[in-house]
RNA sequence: GGGCUAGUAGCUCAGCUGGUUAGAGCACACGCUUGAUAAGCGUGGGGUCGGAGGUUCAAAUCCUCCCUGGCCCA
């Protein structure tokens, strides 16, 4: 007897240089400095010559302070999608960009001027302009670098920005076509106003709070009608905006809805109602009259439609103190019997249906209230005063006057300012326009480009075209000073923009030299040309809506570049429905006739894991930074794929720590592929005939995948298809492939046809798996290709591997199937074996497996064994079993056996088999393991 | 208030045009392994499918209403 020997030396175990722990927040910066020097970008562009170009066009984020969890989702998506196109063959050619111009970079320098005391107004607009611009230029550095840590691709050194004077002259360029094309108009027009910021607001800058509203009830006496019996009653109106009642023009009713002429019979402790008054009033809303006006009983005399008031003209409450106008009545079907009287006071400068009516009607639009919120001072009784302290001015002029019925308190959602937060007005001023449909028919064919738009998902193309059909006129002018001028002349004697081409281009020609500051900076003769005396126009000081400036960006990010227009993908978050996806078709509908984009991409904003939004107050925000620098961008970007990106996702501590551990498993699979391939020489290639069925079952699933790869390629629908791919790592590799062929990776002759097999297939899943997680799993990716390669190469400069058709096979994918239900059965028995207290390992256990003709013609005995990861399986035929029972049966009546393997336990496989002990030379070795150290090609450690 | 959208195990997600005891992965518990070891394998518990009605022989899946979120409007 020979002394135990230790085989040890002679197992083929992983070894790598890939480290189990992947140690992110240190590594990934290591690695963007090596790409940058690497110049990997510029490397995949030069490669990419020739390709089919993919574009991706980049909305631009607003250049304003460090990155935010929503803005890490959008790139990141972006980015798995540009790498995803490119890797399955196209140059998918990415430009960033930002959105420069705008009211909030206003702010922030605006609020530096207040804290260091200087006034704005004292400021030269160049030289504000210039602050602006620096401000701007500073968070698009910080962003960049941020957005850079995240492992997204781009053109960074090319990106694009509104504020580049290509950009703005090109944004010139873009209202120039419209002032040329007859779109474009000035009108006076009620918008939302601000008096403090004193502008016009774009709907992205509103927000609804809650606000304090004087409410007033205001009778307007009827002077003549068709029906005759209402002369001298009066028709009462409810409105919560007491100011706009200077502004009123006209009064309208629901056609439908059945007025009463009420007799007032007697009164409440101090109202300001009068028995023996008449007045009219939507019967629905008569008791809620009676309540706020103090009315104690009435009688009521008649009932009408609204439709028979129709030609009714009333006098303003304030007839005889300077408000000697008419007051008609007209029907509109906006009238709600919701609150109020079911009569609503028309004031067209006010209010949006307002001056809709007023237009349809022919009313006098009167400019009541100035830029800082104050009557002007034509505005009889009240000149002078703020609207917002009017309220008292305006209750005590109707008493007197004898035309207030009840004046009380609402609390109600009101527009307010996003910025100073303080409430807006409706206020009727010139302001310029698109139209939407004139000759040019821009709504008409926006609709038919929505149409003929891919949207994913398919719903988007309903929301964004709703909004599209019930739209007004784009209005595009704001009274600020950062950004692109609307580069326009009206000429004073005729009150008309000019059209004229040489101008525009004149405009366009020196914004490309100069920037936009060139329309502050320059005589208006520079534009006019030599012919034209500059004292004959007016030059407008607007600058454009910087949803127009974004929404041309297009116009100055694909053209410029060389680069194919339409983009084939436009990718945001939902709210860009409204916003840029909305701007940008206009615009491009209005200039180019078609969408900007092929297709349209949203996803879902980021809550917390409660699904509550994130906010600084509720103390829930995640910041990408900090899981950068805790976990990892690949994390983050795991994160992202692993979501369904379609609706709103979720992130917080506990989902990250999931993200995490979902990880180390793609990780470790990697990792033990890697090791199993260490010393892989491409001699051992077995070819796919050649192969057990076990690897052709894995080269099948790969098949598999990469189908569902493709055609998310395709889509741009990830769906799943990371999730899938986890799985398919933890199920199929780790806990069955992997863990059946450890035996054969670690244990045979390394020239075994098993063993090669098994290798070959190990070859071919590095480089599927590194490639297909590469563009999620950057940094990642790289390391596994680095391990297996070197770091010459990038992963990232491969595409995917094509996969053959052939390694699809359907039917041999079945037989798997069911062998995987039946070796199911197994491990069950195998546990109950473990509870039961007899077995620790499953190489101690031999089994048994009554099983159909069908089931047992699968596998030999020797693979049942091998599969069931046993030391010796027997097979017996039962011609009574159904195909689908033993997975399903109970331990207790399994008919799988398990029993102790007869024989002695192999020193070197851990196999227990009857021929240990009889192996000349191996007293401790099975029959296999004796053969592989005998070949003299297995002592690799050994020899070491 | 309107448009769009979502609500399935602690978490992330599947469940197609209605049809057996609702499925995965992760987490958790227990066991095994100690030759993927700050790893690997196995087994298990856990869901009245947001709620209430309705259609149907049959609904997580269809209809109505309600509740709770989200985006966009008002």
């Amino acid at each position: 007897m020979s002394e135990t020997r230790d085989y040890r030396d002679t197992v083929f175990l992983p070894a790598t240089s890939f480290p189990m722990r992947g140690d992110l927040p240190k590594k990934e910066p290591g690695m963007l400095e090596r790409w940058r020097k690497a110049g990997i970008w510029q490397q995949l562009r030069a490669r990419s010559q020739g390709r089919d170009k993919f574009i991706l066009h980049d909305g631009p984020p607003y250049a304003n302070g460090h990155l935010h969890i929503g803005h890490a989702l959008n790139k990141i998506l972006k980015d798995v999608v540009n790498r995803t196109r490119q890797m399955a063959g196209y140059d998918g050619l990415y430009v960033p960009g930002w959105d420069c111009h705008g009211l909030p970079i206003e702010w922030k320098i605006e609020e530096e001027y207040r804290k260091s005391g200087r006034d704005k107004d004292a400021v030269p607009v160049l030289q504000f302009r210039a602050e602006c611009r620096a401000y701007a230029a500073h968070w698009m550095a910080v962003q960049s670098e941020e957005f850079q840590r995240l492992g997204v691709f781009g053109a960074w050194e090319d990106r694009y920005a509104t504020m580049d004077f290509p950009s703005e002259a090109a944004i010139a360029g873009e209202i120039g076509k419209f002032l040329l094309n007859g779109a474009l108009y000035r009108g006076l027009r009620p918008v939302m106003w601000s008096p403090v910021e004193k502008t016009a607001l774009a709907e992205a800058e509103i927000e609804y709070h809650d606000h304090t509203s004087t409410t007033v009830t205001v009778r307007f006496p009827v002077v003549r009608s068709p029906v005759s019996d209402i002369v001298g009653a009066a028709i009462v109106i409810w409105t919560t905006t007491p100011w706009t009642m200077p502004g009123n023009r006209a009064i309208a009713c629901g056609p439908e809805f059945d007025y009463a002429l009420v007799r007032i019979d007697s009164v409440a402790e101090g109202s300001r109602a009068r028995p023996g008054e008449r007045i009219l009033v939507a019967i629905a809303l008569l008791p809620q009259l009676c309540e706020a006006a103090g009315i104690a009983t009435h009688h009521v005399l008649r009932l009408f439609k609204g439709a028979d008031l129709y030609g009714t003209v009333c006098a303003h409450p304030l007839r005889g103190r300077g408000y000697d106008h008419d007051v008609p009545v007209f029907t509109a079907a906006y009238v709600t019997t919701d609150a109020g009287t079911g009569f609503v006071h028309i004031a067209p400068g006010h209010g949006e249906e307002d001056f809709d009516l007023g237009r349809k009607h022919g009313l006098e639009i009167p400019e009541t209230v100035g830029d800082d919120g104050s009557f002007n001072a034509w505005v009889p009784l009240f000149a002078g005063l703020h609207v917002y302290k009017a309220a008292d001015a305006i209750c005590a002029a109707l008493q007197e006057a004898g035309g207030l019925l009840a004046r009380g308190k609402l609390v109600h959602s009101y527009p307010h300012s996003w910025r100073s937060k303080a409430p807006l007005i409706f206020r009727a001023t010139p302001q310029w326009f698109i139209r939407m449909d004139g000759p040019e028919q821009i709504r008409a064919r926006a609709l038919q480009a929505i149409a003929e738009t891919d949207f994913v998902p398919d719903q988007g193309r309903n929301r964004i075209g709703s909004m599209i059909a019930a739209r007004p006129d784009w209005c595009i002018s704001r009274q600020r000073a950062w950004g692109v001028p609307i580069p326009v002349f009206v000429e004073r004697a005729s009150g008309q923009p000019l059209r004229d081409p040489e101008v525009v281009a004149r405009v366009v020609a020196a914004f490309r030299e100069e920037g936009a500051d060139a329309w502050y900076a320059s005589p208006p003769g520079r534009f006019l040309g030599p012919d034209r005396d500059p004292a004959a126009y007016e030059q407008v000081m607007d600058i454009v809506d910087v949803w127009f400036e974004s929404g041309s960006s297009h116009a100055f990010v694909l053209d410029a570049r060389g680069l194919p227009w339409p983009a084939d993908l436009y990718l945001e978050g939902s709210d860009q429905h409204r916003g840029w996806f909305h701007s940008s078709l206009l615009e491009s509908v209005g200039t180019r006739g078609r969408a900007p984009f092929e297709a349209v991409l949203t996803h879902g904003f980021v809550l917390d894991e409660q699904g509550r939004k994130m906010s600084k107050s509720l103390g829930n925000v995640t910041a990408p930074q900090e899981v950068w620098d805790q976990y990892g961008a690949d994390i983050l970007r795991l994160w992202v794929m692993v979501s369904d990106t379609r609706d709103d996702l979720r992130i917080g501590p506990e989902i990250l720590k999931q993200q995490a551990e979902l990880y180390r498993r793609l990780r470790n699979t990697l990792r033990w592929i890697l090791g199993s391939l260490d010393g892989w020489t491409p001699g051992e290639h077995v070819p796919e005939a050649e192969m057990p069925e076990l690897e052709r079952w894995v080269l099948h699933r790969l098949w598999e995948m990469d189908a569902q790869i493709r055609s998310a390629v395709d889509t741009y629908d990830w769906t799943g298809v990371y999730p899938a791919l986890h799985a398919f790592c933890a199920t199929d590799l780790s806990a069955f492939y992997f863990d059946i062929r450890k035996d054969a990776i670690y244990c045979d002759r390394p020239d075994s046809l098993r063993r090669r097999a098994a290798r070959t297939v190990l070859d071919h899943l590095h480089r599927c798996l590194t490639t297909w997680l590469a563009p999620v799993l950057v940094f990642t990716a790289e390391e596994a290709w680095a391990a297996r390669f070197g770091g010459e190469c990038s992963i990232h400069l491969q595409d995917f591997p094509d996969i053959p058709q052939r390694w699809r096979d359907d039917a041999l994918a079945e037989r798997w199937k069911r062998i995987r239900e039946l070796r199911r059965g197994v491990t069950l028995q195998l546990e109950a074996a473990r509870q039961a207290g007899w077995l620790k390992s499953s190489l101690q256990a031999a089994v048994l497996l009554p099983l159909s003709a069908d089931d047992a013609s699968l596998l030999t005995p020797e693979e049942w064994a091998e599969v069931a990861i046993v030391s010796k399986a027997d097979v017996t035929e039962d011609p009574d079993r159904q195909p689908a029972d033993d997975a399903q049966a109970s331990p207790e009546r399994s008919p799988i056996a398990i029993s102790a393997a007869p024989g002695d336990k192999c020193a070197r496989c851990w196999k227990v088999l009857p021929e240990v002990g009889q192996q000349p030379g191996h007293p401790t070795l099975c029959r296999r393991c004796a053969d592989a150290v005998d070949s003299g090609l297995v002592c690799r450690a050994a020899a070491e």
